[in-house]
DNA sequence: ACTTTTAGTCCATAATCTGTACTTATCCTG
DNA sequence: CAGGATAAGTACAGATTATGGACTAAAAGT
């Protein structure tokens, strides 16, 4: 809770920050333009706009004729030629770097294949801080200076801890001097949500199910991702669908994993491609499973749906590849319960990131500081 | 979205802001205690305490020692003598009123019994303009001057309309000229969520669940209600409980309003008293239905828990007269459902305000504004 | 060429906070 | 009980930042 005063170098880094955030929410923008927006004078504008120039965090981008007469403006727009965040990922196969620019566009991409089930810790966390430094290299030779860091992890993180990771064996690992820029870890499937809100074509809020082992949400509300009490809000796969089913590993009855978590769904099968080329040749097993985990996601998400109101949900993870034949199951399963409640049930997407999702959202995390806080950043 | 730049007259808007919500948060302080809170310094915090002081925010309140030597500070409190908050209520069955001070002291309290189902907007509109101007007269009589209101309906709110009130039978509303000051309207269980916020023992985050003819709940977070997309986010009846179970009015099946809901509880009872009374002595139909509900609730409150994290469940409604005997099937049901995932289920508690949860919210959503934004509402 | 219009900058001024010095009030010590 | 130590609160000059009107710049229309 922010109880502290404003001081008059407080009210200059909101005031960068909030010309910052103007550029990047509605594009390019003249000073005159800005001054209107803000609410500030363009005198101050300028002001603002020189130190952001000078920090690398906006360009001029040749001349606007906003109406019809007078001096045309100039543009100023997010330099994407100088600063840059830097995105990592562990996860069950592989290590995952990506550089983003403050444009949010993707400037590099690296994955290590590895097996880091049941994993050293040490010796993964090497390997990492080796692509780290390496893809940092990489980016100072094209100019970008990385300034700061986020790392995705399939577990629960509390306090820049990593509390747990089941399937990586982890528990209670300190993450630091990974790099030496201001550093973060996050809960694989809130920054997956992030990524899509980020690099997907999302605008409002939405309910982001990431279909893994385990099933996991993640609810974008005005930016962020809401996490609860405890930071364990979001576990769709232990919502009730059969008060009385099967016992599930949670110690409940009939969660929504046991209907359609990966081992549900692939039954023998070895992978998800592997279950896809099945029901793409019709295959009436894998075409009967996919629909029951249809219904069970329909009746889970009927719950989440009165209880979160998503304006969209969108299926990732490994629903995304099975998503042509999840979607109806899913959508009439809602459409039948929801008829009477609201005027149209919330639609029912693909994730457009897929499995880049996670890392994506990681650097985008570190873009979106830099933007709310350009100050505290730029060293401004 | 505030995008709008800070300028000078903002900068003290906030610090006024700031000054006053550390009283209020954390009781009197000196004012070098409040420079040292508020990273502000002593000069400034004496320059903002004056306006409060003039405004009558906050009153200066006999001298405190700190520590064992020294000049003695001057205790600066919320002031309880000069400004107040008015609550409104239309239910069912009556009107309400109430007038609560700066210090959240409930200072006036009116219930005018009224059948409004089915009724004609307008006349009770007139009724509640009749009582709001009594009550804001009584209130100038013992100095307290009334400088917002906010009304609790039972129904769907959006933009400051009353969309709907199935229960009131009224449709589309636009409720104006009430009271000559800023007012507001607001959904009764989302207000009664906040009055159990400010008026009862709550401290962090939780669930309010509140039984009525429907079930709906509200999760407060952060100090204030979590909406959702359309405002429709806490419709815990319908939260699914047996996916092929008996059919609800929302057009789905199994929903938890349908095991839990007041005609489900009350069955040929006539009245939650007269449930009540079963119950004490010893009714074995009326424990069987409670037993029945309780196990719903329980269902229900685990899916809600997985997906939303809340640190407390607080029943309130008519589920709090009847705490004593869903509070076990309750807390079992989840305490199983929830064994391994957390370290422990979420506390159920029963809620503290009662039936004057929402008008006494109502008045506290004033409170809470004049806090927030002590410039715009005092006038400074 | 001259007017109109809009963008952007300059500079004196205003609002607000800061920092140091000062006054006030209390306790402690000898 | 005088003198010192300590802390609260105030006064005032100074620093920081935004404002507002005047000014310059660049384009289009006449």
């Amino acid at each position: 809770m922010s109880s502290r005063g404003v001081r008059h170098d407080s009210m200059r880094a909101r005031n960068l920050a909030v010309v910052l955030a103007t550029i990047h929410r509605s594009g390019p923008h003249t000073r005159a333009s800005l001054a209107e927006r803000t609410g500030l004078t363009k005198t101050t504008v300028s002001s603002l706009v020189a130190d952001l120039l000078e920090a690398g965090a906006v360009a001029e981008s040749g001349a606007v004729r906003a109406g019809e007469r007078g001096r045309p403006g100039v543009a100023v727009s997010l330099s994407g030629h100088r600063v840059a965040a830097l995105g990592l990922e562990i996860n069950i196969d592989y290590l995952a770097a990506c550089v983003v620019d403050l444009t949010r566009t993707v400037r590099l991409r690296r994955i290590i294949p590895a097996d880091n089930r049941n994993s050293d810790p040490a010796a993964i966390l090497e390997s990492l801080r080796a692509l780290a430094k390496e893809t940092t290299a990489e980016a100072a030779a094209a100019g970008l200076r990385v300034i700061g860091a986020a790392l995705a992890v399939p577990g629960l993180v509390e306090g820049g801890m990593l509390r747990s990771a089941p399937h990586l064996g982890w528990r209670d690992v300190r993450v630091s001097d990974l790099v030496d820029v201001p550093f973060e870890i996050d809960n694989e499937a809130n920054l997956a949500a992030l990524g899509e809100l980020w690099f997907g074509p999302r605008e409002s809020d939405f309910l982001y199910v990431s279909g893994e082992i385990g099933i996991g949400a993640g609810l974008v509300v005005q930016g962020g991702v809401f996490k609860g009490t405890y930071g364990l809000a979001g576990e769709l796969g232990h919502v009730v669908v059969v008060p009385d089913g099967p016992g599930c590993r949670c110690g409940g009855r009939g969660c929504l994993e046991v209907y359609a978590g990966q081992d549900a769904l692939l039954g023998d099968l070895g992978s998800v491609r592997e279950l896809v080329g099945r029901l793409e040749s019709g295959d009436q097993a894998a075409l009967e499973a996919c629909r029951r985990a249809g219904h069970a996601l329909g009746v889970a998400l009927t719950s989440a749906v009165h209880l979160l109101d998503p304006g969209t949900i969108v299926l990732g993870g490994i629903f995304a590849p099975l998503f042509p034949w999840l979607a109806a199951p899913v959508s009439d399963g809602l459409g039948t319960r929801l008829a009477q409640m609201r005027g149209a049930p919330p639609d029912v997407v693909v994730s457009a990131t897929g499995s880049d999702a996670a890392v994506l959202g990681a650097a985008g995390l570190v873009i979106q500081q830099i933007i709310a806080e350009p100050a505290k950043l730029l060293g401004l």
